[in-house]
DNA sequence: CTGAAAGCGCTTACAG
DNA sequence: CTGAAAGCGCTTACAG
């Protein structure tokens, strides 16, 4: 079985040093470095000598010696939304890159943080251009506003700065990675989750809300999921939309689903693909099933009074702890992550909620977590 | 907001190292390097004098340092069950460890896997005595087997090794920490997911099978929480249990919840509590939602085919890395953990199965992953 | 009980 | 183009 034959692995041949990579060369240990390096200012003749040593050794740093020796320090730069009343959040990457950083820092990483208001799109702007000025290792950056980063980005490959996408991704960039969950996919499980509360010929309402979306891309792929799932699935089930406007005043938004319902008896589920869904869910009577995104703080106590059915969490907390160690093994191994991970769609309820990663890693929230 | 605050905080007082405590301590460093270590030979005074200035500065090691400078090597063992013929589960909490050690191993820490077969109390015995004799720094053991485990887990003790527990736990031990599920709450969550498939007066049974089971106590405790939740929540929708044997010819099993079925007309649901719901899955006809545990392979092909409504996930693959870095900060930071360690209580269905974090990680279960 | 020195494996000026 | 030496911050014998 693979386990024990991978258990004894390390046995083969011994990790030999640069020191003694340098006396099988006939050479000084500065001149290995050299090579190793490509520093350059290596003879080709001495440098193929040592290079076919390294090989045959399959040689590697001790990242251990190389952090202490190394003067070099890794900034790297995180460009995100900041929290704000309506949202916590953006907290959880925070501090899943905060979580991060306690096993790289040690290396000579620090993380610095770059907040912008997510429904001003200057904000993010300038926040890039302060970013940009500190000439960082590596970038991670959510490109919420998507032709502000598209201008934006081609700065960062000017100078050969390495960024990953979190949260989500801008085709066309020659970003290192995206770090983020697959929007149509999440609206695709939204949508089978809603259909178990759907009777025979039962309607569901895709709830848009007409301005301050920003992550629009993220939101119109779990729309298509959404909708794609019942079209294949389940098309007897029809999907309406409703547009509100999160700006008018509640009575008003009230009065508009009312009409809506009214209108629409066969409706018996409300799917809110933004994070918006405790904006809304106390409008809804309860015979109706909630779907929505996101453990917001607000969410949360929604699902907890019953008002939600489900929540799709996007694992943001995991989603920050990846993404600065994809970027620290980059940047440190050279080792080139994929071109995108996709954190899991977690299905959250009431009887759930308390397990889910950022609750077990963050004692505020859950001061008395067992 | 606190993001910027904590963004600065490094600004702080200047970190110092050994020889500038000693400097103002007026000692050499190797006597500072006694009193952080409390290697004992300094006289009372001199050990007051520098833990002063130690204090005062908030001195801490420079583990990188350490790592280079010290000889010492940390060996952790795992006292797992192996994979076998009838489930792949124990695959995953491997794969977390060895993830786990990639971030380690520059350290200086090794992990050793002693494994048994989880149907075998003997062969637990057996690796446990095998671990022992190597000595090793600390160890993560399942304790499948309690009564084995509450005999050997003493000589641990007794020696001073720290032990920490994975995927299930015992009371009354003197264990670092746990790491895994919360079963009882997990069997919470099936319920509520199985009522939303009855009717208003429909049934479940829960399936349990006679023999062959490692891990009662978290089966049992996940039943409990079954039942509490029917109980407190819908107590229309009765609760049945079926016994079958594992054992037993296919055919027959299929007689016996023929037989079941025929008897009990209104069961619309099955929750099984263990793993092995692929091997009855088959079995039931299509209307009956059917309700289990973990992503073995079996299991997931099961749920892909339609046969299985949902699965619960213990995260497994997250188990076993967690494990192995709470035993690493304790070992080289003295970093002492919480009592216990909550896994997510994950979902899984058809839809979302792709992007669970064993998934993610193991290009061998899903080659083509995008 | 305490200090001086060497060393962990790599990196960085500096000299030639 | 190459080497010798000092240094990163801690640990380990060894000497006294």
């Amino acid at each position: 079985m693979q386990q024990t034959s991978l258990a004894t692995k390390s046995i083969g041949l011994k990790k030999l040093t640069i020191k003694e990579i340098a006396r099988l060369a006939d050479v000084s240990e500065g001149t290995v470095d050299r090579v190793i390096h490509n520093r350059g200012g290596v003879s080709e003749r001495t440098r193929q000598k040592i290079q076919t040593i390294l090989d045959m050794h399959e040689f590697s740093l001790n990242p251990i010696a190389s952090a202490l020796a190394n003067s070099k320090k890794f900034a790297i730069a995180v460009l995100i939304p900041r929290k704000d009343e309506r949202s916590d959040y953006w907290e959880m990457p925070y501090q899943g890159m905060e979580q991060a950083l306690v096993r790289i820092r040690d290396f000579g990483f620090s993380v610095r943080y770059f907040l912008f208001d997510q429904f001003d799109e200057n904000s993010f702007l300038a926040s890039f251009d302060e970013m940009l000025a500190t000439a960082p290792d590596g970038v991670i950056v959510a490109p919420v506003f998507a032709s502000e980063a598209a201008q934006k980005l081609p700065l960062l490959e000017r100078k050969q700065i390495p960024y990953l996408f979190i949260d989500s991704q801008l085709a066309g960039f020659e970003s290192l990675s995206f770090v983020g969950q697959d929007s149509f996919e999440s609206g695709v499980v939204a949508a089978r989750l809603m259909s178990m509360f759907l009777s025979e010929k039962g309607k569901s309402v895709i709830l848009q809300t007409r301005r301050n979306i920003s992550n629009h891309d993220a939101i119109f792929k779990r729309i298509g999921g959404y909708q794609s799932f019942f079209v294949t699935n389940k098309p007897a089930n029809e999907v309406l939309t409703l547009m509100v406007s999160e700006t008018d005043p509640v009575e008003h938004i009230a009065a508009n689903i009312r009409a809506f319902l009214a209108e629409n008896p066969k409706v018996e589920g409300v799917f809110v693909p933004s994070s918006r869904i405790s904006t809304f869910s106390h409008l809804f009577p309860s015979t109706i099933a909630l779907i929505g995104f996101d453990t917001t703080t607000g969410n949360i106590q929604a699902l907890e009074k019953g008002e939600i059915k489900f929540l799709i969490s996007q694992k943001s907390f995991d989603q920050g702890y990846q993404a600065v160690l994809l970027l620290f093994d980059y940047l440190l191994y050279k080792k080139v992550p994929r071109r995108q991970y996709f954190c899991d769609i977690e299905i959250i309820l009431k009887e759930n909620i308390r397990y889910t990663s950022f609750a077990n890693n963050n004692s505020k929230i859950y001061p008395d977590f067992k």
